[in-house]
RNA sequence: GGGAGCCUAGCUCAGCGGUAGAGCAGUGGCCUUUUAAGCCAUUGGUCCUGGGUUCGAAUCCCAGGGCUCCCA
């Protein structure tokens, strides 16, 4: 016997309620009253409502069909239990037709039938509300209309949703209440969950990718006495145990390269950075980046596992988009231009032999439900052998992922062009007529003056064209490395061994995004010391409160770190890239919102 | 930092100087293969806040708050 859980000590009034929460108490405890706890309790065998619409058996419910009434007739039709939460429900008198939703299907129809579900099953349904968890558990079937259908034989509550639910058509559109409300978010609009847990699994592919070319993860200093290794304001905060301030970092970089000094040769961390900055579509206060170093490396070779990286992201967010059109169900399809999961056959030859290469592909990291969806594939008229797989580099040329107007082509190398080629293409003169490059900065209004009116430095005024000007004449469907920037742009950087005007530096440019810098570090500790003197004279007051001469760091150079290749890389902006998404805020779980005044 | 737009029922929105509206959700009734189920009836409001204009303001004006988008 379960407990009701009415009446407790923290319930409200009814008279501050509002209305519809009012009702909604009613129905729960109308539910408890059936002797049920309206809040369910551990339940064995449940199953994803994908893979249930995957066990359909067409024989086994013709034959019922068929011969359902016939005296001794054994029911063949699989039975499955799951969970989910009611999106639509249509009550025509003694059959309650209801959706649910979960991570893995965005409705699965279940019918609750006054004859066929036993009678606490039947009550509980008719006192459920959009919103509800519930537990239903029964034979597969199809409705006449062909719609894979769980006919409930017994029914239970798993916990009440006392919030009224936001339009069942409409949804819940309201971007910010969509970010404040994220738990509301993720089951009223399917596509947010999928994102978030696409973005997961990127993650968890790069940390594959590296571990298998020997890479160790780590974890450095969140809380830092000197914000170091980027130029960003810190948030501040306060040791108290020795009464000391304290900075959030803005860059793992100073601890990781003391690592390698240490002897770390293959070293990244995955993890929060905090820059007390602005926040709009592609900036949150905290953020994701991955940091990598790569002893005895240099540019070119992390530019090759950052490549390596995206392509195995790019792959990832290829499986899941042919997944998704899977999972959309079919009555939906028109709302999500998609096709039904159980109508995988309908789907064009060359879309399957595709769709077996991705699900191939992932094979090890699948959730079940996907599984499901390879048998349906395999049940296909055309026999599997003629589904020949193509080789991986073959299966290469779909990743293709779409981004704005854009679509990105993954799978070719990426286009690689210098800072100086790039910067004299688009200006039509060489960066080293820096007379002239300050008379067209001028001509275009860019800054050519600091905030105390002195004039920039050649290279400033060359860089400020440079962003204005050659940026734009990159594709931005294509990933571009831009090689070699000048040195006295980048003074964490080595410069170049033949040309020591310029630095060995590339940052790559995804759809018009600056996605990570990187890097041949320096490890010479004299040069290192003198660029920290260099930029700590040329900057204002007010950032000079935040940078530091990093002595210890200094220290750990001159006990020699070895040479190496470094990078960085937005975990967000890549997010939002492989999910298709033009904010960062819906690629992170709870990005940042004004709190409410009272 | 500059510009534009928005804020009305739980949600999505109409109304733009004369009684506060619709759809969905909710409630009551009918309905055992429905597809945003349907039909009938019905509950629900600090029209963001404060001031002003007016016989009369959700609507016009001013100030403030919040959100969204564009630009820097």
């Amino acid at each position: 016997m379960t407990e009701p859980t009415t009446d407790t000590p923290t319930a409200p009034s009814p008279d501050d309620l509002h209305q519809l929460e009012a009702q909604r108490r009613i129905n729960r405890d109308a539910t408890a009253a059936l002797g049920v706890n309206p809040y369910g309790q551990r339940t064995e065998g449940l199953v994803p409502l994908a893979e249930a619409r995957a066990r359909y058996d067409e024989d086994a419910d013709l034959e019922y069909q068929e011969k359902g009434k016939e005296e001794g007739f054994v029911d063949r039709r699989p039975v499955v239990r799951v969970a989910g939460r009611i999106v639509l429900r249509r009550p025509t008198g003694k059959l309650i037709w209801m959706n649910l939703r979960d991570h893995t299907d965005d409705s699965f129809q279940v019918a609750v039938s006054k004859r066929d579900c036993d009678e606490l099953g039947f009550a509980v349904a008719t006192n459920a509300d959009l919103g509800d968890l519930v537990v239903v558990e029964g034979p597969l079937m199809k409705t006449r209309t062909g719609e894979v259908t769980l006919w409930a034989s017994s029914m239970t509550p798993a916990a009440k949703c006392l919030v009224p639910p936001p339009e069942k058509h409409a949804g819940l559109t309201d971007p910010e209440l969509r970010a404040r409300k994220r738990y509301i978010d993720m089951w009223a609009n399917p596509e947010t969950t999928r994102t978030l847990l696409l973005r997961s699994k990127i993650v968890a592919a790069i940390r594959r990718l590296l571990d298998s070319m020997g890479f160790v993860e780590v974890e450095t200093p969140m809380l830092q006495t000197q914000a170091g290794g980027a130029a960003a304001r810190p948030f501040l905060t306060h040791l108290n145990a020795l009464d000391i301030p304290l900075s959030l970092r803005i860059a793992p970089e100073l601890y990781l390269k003391r690592l390698l000094v240490g002897g770390i040769p293959k070293v990244y961390e995955i993890n929060r950075n905090f820059r007390n900055e602005g926040v709009d579509k592609r900036h949150n206060p905290e953020f994701t980046a991955i940091e990598l170093y790569e002893a005895y490396g240099d540019v070119n070779s992390v530019m090759h596992i950052t490549e390596a990286i995206i392509r195995e992201s790019a792959r990832v967010a290829v499986g899941a988009m042919n997944i998704n059109r899977l999972r959309t169900p079919k009555f939906n399809a028109g709302k999500y231009g998609g096709e039904s999961i159980g109508r995988v056959m309908d789907i064009d030859q060359p879309y399957i032999v595709n769709l077996l290469d991705d699900l191939e592909h992932h094979k090890d990291r699948l959730p079940l439900d996907v599984y499901g969806a390879l048998t349906q594939a395999k049940l296909s008229p055309a026999p599997l052998e003629a589904l020949r797989f193509r080789s991986a580099e073959e299966a290469d040329l779909s990743l293709v992922v779409p981004f704005g107007s854009w679509s990105i082509d993954y799978s070719k190398p990426f286009v690689r062009v210098t800072y100086a080629d790039l910067f004299e293409r688009a200006l039509g003169f060489p960066m080293t007529d820096t007379a002239r490059a300050r008379q067209e900065a001028q001509k275009r209004h860019l800054k050519t003056k600091n905030e105390k009116g002195e004039p920039l430095d050649d290279l400033w005024v060359v860089n400020e064209l440079f962003e204005e000007v050659a940026e734009k004449l990159i594709d931005p469907a294509r990933p571009t490395w831009v090689m070699r920037y000048p040195a006295a742009l980048s003074p964490l950087t080595r410069p170049c061994q033949d040309d020591p005007a310029f630095a060995d530096r590339s940052d790559l440019f995804i759809a018009g995004m600056e996605v990570g810098p990187h890097y041949t570090e320096l490890n010479d500790p004299d040069i290192q010391a003198a660029k920290f003197r260099e930029q700590l004279a040329g900057i204002d007051d007010e950032e000079s409160t935040f940078r530091n001469f990093d002595h210890d760091f200094i220290e750990a150079l001159k006990v020699g770190m070895p040479p190496a290749g470094g990078m960085g890389l937005g975990i967000d902006r890549l997010a939002m890239l492989m999910s298709s998404k033009d904010t960062i805020r819906e690629v992170i779980p709870f990005p940042f919102v004004r709190p409410l005044n009272n």
